[in-house]
DNA sequence: TTTGTAACGCAACTATGTTGCGTTACTATT
DNA sequence: AATAGTAACGCAACATAGTTGCGTTACAAA
């Protein structure tokens, strides 16, 4: 494991994900960071901090990429809860306690899950359009 | 709902989905196209054919997308099945009879899933490397 | 055969992510 | 505090995936 080093923009990325409630892209990032770094900064940190286990990629069922920050202390652990993707307002939120249950044939090797849910968050379900 | 036509250009894509066992991306599918039409053509007629529920879509963990046929012969269905995704060999495969089951919270109002296992496929685990 | 329009080709554009390389700045060591 | 190794950075250029507009073609119903 390589040593990876504190920097300003580094701090400025996850001081934003402190912030948020929600997942985040590339671009929701880049528009909160007042131009402290280039856009291929934030990509290389993102990878980073994937890499160390402090935030985990989510894919949505559209193709959007999103980042949330992980809420487990341990330093090895998979991501197995599900993702919730609102159609109406976009934000995509960790169910952390929501996680699928499932039987597969014993001749796969399952190294990793991706469980994403698209529907009404209760926010929009709540002003009901 | 409106009328699909039949043309040249959607029977060659059916036809290499009617040859397939995995799920195609658009790139694969152009060539095999032999420059039947063009790319841009066979972005609309994959979006006809999701429309019609004669494919699918599926995205896959690093952000591919990748389409597959219908099984179900139902007008109006959901893939609520799981697919896999191959580190390997990177083919993705429609596990038809994997379903996961889940808890959500009521406040929330599920109209799609997608549930995606990434692994090693028997093929490429026979050939342990 | 006629006719309305779905489907098409082509060019241009956007969005997202990657790579190479010379420079900057973080951190451990002296 | 000064030194040094290298992680991290900026910038430019590139790559890939998907979209849009518009004039033209060809499908299918009448
Ligand atoms: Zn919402
Ligand atoms: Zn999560
Ligand atoms: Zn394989
Ligand atoms: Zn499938």
């Amino acid at each position: 494991m390589k040593i990876t080093r504190k920097t300003v923009a580094k701090s400025a990325v996850l001081e934003i994900f402190g912030k948020s409630k929600t997942a985040l892209s590339h671009t929701e990032i880049q528009s909160q960071m007042n131009n402290v770094c280039d856009r291929v900064t934030i990509y290389r940190i993102l990878d980073r901090l994937v890499n160390d286990d402090i935030i985990h990629k989510i894919v949505n069922l559209d193709g959007t990429v999103k980042y949330a920050k992980c809420n487990h202390a341990h330093r090895v652990h998979i991501h197995n809860h599900a993702h919730f993707s609102c159609e109406n307002c976009h934000e995509i939120t960790c169910l952390e306690n929501v996680k699928p249950s499932y039987i597969i044939p014993h001749n796969y090797k399952v190294n990793d899950i991706n469980f994403t849910l698209s529907g009404l968050c209760p926010n929009c379900l709540n002003s009901n359009n």
